[in-house]
DNA sequence: GCACTATATGAGCAATCAATCATCTTTACC
DNA sequence: GGTAAAGATGATTGATTGCTCATATAGTGC
């Protein structure tokens, strides 16, 4: 049985790559396959599939066939929730540089 | 200005490793000291100390100085709000399995 | 000053990661 | 059958990561 810090682990690290949130953040808005996705955010369709596969590997990530294409969507509400968090912690801490900024 | 995808995922980079996770564990409960901290989670101090500085670069930690010793805390709420986020989605995940098997 | 404790940091190393290019598989359509 | 499109995957490479050992720094008390 994997020790559930790593299972947290794996988890938080499908999240934590630019390339992965790039992905997530158009996922936000429903599911898309890869031919969609990899020009969206211009990187490589290999690539892209790298991460889109281990992403649900993850566990984060649920995936359709239908006929060629292959789509992709977010599995959980949870998922989204943290991305929310994520920019919500980004925000305090440019409020409090802001603050530190003014105190000059 | 360092793009959003890119601080964002500091962030969560901060938080997406086991020894990391061990400590944030830990400190759920309050702030404790480095002295504290590497005998709980069973690391080396200089490990543990490394850990504790990244994270509090990363902002997700803040860090207090009493005589020799020097107390971390979780900064922000949100952060323990990840934590919980990440285990609820641990806990789907393993109750998805579960059905599976069950299906058997 | 010296010794001791708490923490930080430099160097080194093995392991992992993200991206790229080329190739392979699968499905659709003729 | 052949061709084309969508996606996955093997091999490689440069970069980053996590850990360890040894050493350095900073604060305390003698």
């Amino acid at each position: 049985m994997t020790d559930a810090a790593t299972r947290k682990a794996d988890i938080l690290r499908a999240l934590a790559q630019e390339t992965r949130l790039d992905i997530l953040e158009l996922l936000r808005d429903g599911e898309r396959c890869v031919c969609e996705i990899f020009p969206a955010i211009r990187q490589e369709q290999s690539n892209v599939s790298r991460h889109l596969n281990m992403m649900q590997k993850a566990g984060i990530l649920s995936r359709r066939k239908e006929g060629l294409k292959i789509f992709y969507a977010i599995k959980h509400p949870e998922v989204v929730q943290m991305l929310d968090l994520t920019a919500a912690l980004l925000g305090r801490e440019v409020e409090g540089a802001g603050r530190l900024l003014k105190a000059l």
